[in-house]
DNA sequence: CTTATGGTATATAGTAACTATATAGTCAAG
DNA sequence: CTTGACTATATAGTTACTATATACCATAAG
């Protein structure tokens, strides 16, 4: 069966030339996958060059989701045709794959970014900001929501971030109004929203114009924010200024980062007027 | 411990916002790597939207190629500073993946374009072409070769196309000279190669310059090429042209879409002066 | 000519990360 | 007070490897 000029490679070569354990392949030969172009009266197996683009092939459908089983439904009815309408198909998966990775590329930018930032600030300061436009992709309405509306609320915010590639890996925040700031329900939200550093043209998005902001940080669980709330409204007094239109809240440290719920921040942003 | 104001979700719903199983929450309870906040006294669980966050870090984390364990085990020793340092790590594993998927796709688009042409092909046809120049991405010397070094040259060959991501999904061809041509040893190759379309500056390529090529087909196995060059030097002799210096080989249809060897194609271009 | 070494083979068991199934308890609506 | 949709645990099955145990084979050195 050997013949002259065409050069052969053992198990081991073929694994090494595939970047895969020699396991693998016995497996792949086993499953009617990938089998040697032939077996010496020793049971040896001998590998051809051709086999290693077609070991390719089936390494590039692998990553892109498709099960063996459904490969080998492939390998035992292949046809240029066949191959052709695959890859079709295929250009569709890998695009959106790419899409995904990008968006976590720049999602791992941004949590860098965060971090870096969040090392240099200083939690019981409260500050006067001047904060330039910023862009908002945002939620339905949540005022004076049921569990279950809040639910599907969430689930609809995460699938558009999701599908739309919008997740930015900046936190999910949450916009309260100014008049349940009046009335003390500094909980009761209005608005989820993620920050949108470049903003794809053509969607819907809320900009919160640029302005100024009294900022601070709340160490503790959520649930006691209440006299963070309290602290940043005196500090209004005294500077004499006025409530704005909205307050921002955003996790600087959650669960992500801390196991003890009093080591977590959360930074309170009370739009106000001079 | 359900604090009012604050949204929890049953297993069902974090399941949803997940976009997984809820089996695999269960799982990842057990192994202690996302717990729900609280359960209560029936046995349920409850999640919080912080943890949806964490679950997209899990996620994400997964994805770069972490087990659950070494994710795990970040997730009982936390801090920013270990977030921030594992994601330093993490930046580049993206970068490599992006840079991996963004050549797979460019190999996707090569085998619709390669297929897509060669359906049109008439295999029985011999056509004298001008080419335009090309460039080669090109294996070390492999004329006479043993099969051992033949091995080693090849896994060379292999290491740097995925390391430096030069696979343009080009079949792998393969060069042979003049000299061995006119020995009639049209199998004693020279050198391996891969057609790179948008070559990167700073490689050491070879480029074949334009020129004239009688191209043929061979339809069948490898081993049985010799018919066709036959047939190609005879109609050079016909056409009164003369043999140039190198000679390519490409496989049109392998394995890869054909099960039959006798329906392999082989792309014979033989370099011509006029 | 034996032996060391490094390769090959098969068979079988183990692993990671789910995924499905069986059984039973909980809850809210009609 | 029942029905249907949920929750739970326990256990078994799945995919795609991966490791281990045992035996055979090939070449090279002593």
């Amino acid at each position: 069966m050997k013949e002259k000029n065409i050069k052969y490679f053992t198990t081991g070569e073929f694994a090494k030339l595939c970047k895969v354990n020699k396991q693998t392949l016995f497996y792949y030969d086993q499953i009617g996958l990938l089998s040697p172009v032939f077996k010496n009266e020793k049971g040896y197996r001998y590998y051809s060059i051709q086999q290693l683009e077609f070991f390719t092939v089936i390494d590039l459908l692998k990553d892109l989701g498709m099960s063996l089983r459904d490969i080998r439904y492939y390998v035992v009815n292949k046809s240029p045709e066949k191959f052709l309408s695959m890859m079709y198909q295929q250009r569709e998966e890998i695009a959106k794959q790419r899409k995904e990775i990008e968006m976590k590329e720049r999602m791992i930018d941004t949590k860098i970014e965060l971090m870096q930032k969040a090392s240099d600030l200083n939690f019981s300061n409260i500050t006067l900001e001047k904060l330039p436009e910023q862009t908002f992709y945002l939620s339905e309405n949540i005022e004076n929501i049921t569990d279950d509306t809040f639910f599907e609320v969430l689930a609809g915010f995460i699938d558009e971030l999701y599908e739309s590639y919008l997740d930015t890996g900046n936190p999910i925040g949450s916009i309260t109004k100014r008049e349940q700031i009046l009335k003390g329900e500094f909980t009761n939200y209005s608005h989820l929203y993620m920050l949108q550093r470049n903003p794809k043209k053509g969607r819907p998005y809320f900009k919160m114009g640029e302005g100024y902001f009294l900022i601070g940080y709340h160490v503790g669980a959520e649930n006691t924010s209440h006299s963070t709330y309290e602290r940043l409204l005196s500090e209004m007094e005294r500077l004499n200024v006025r409530l704005g239109d909205y307050v921002l809240e955003e996790f600087i440290y959650d669960n992500v980062v801390q196991n003890s719920e009093d080591q977590y921040v959360i930074k309170i942003m009370i739009q106000v007027h001079l």
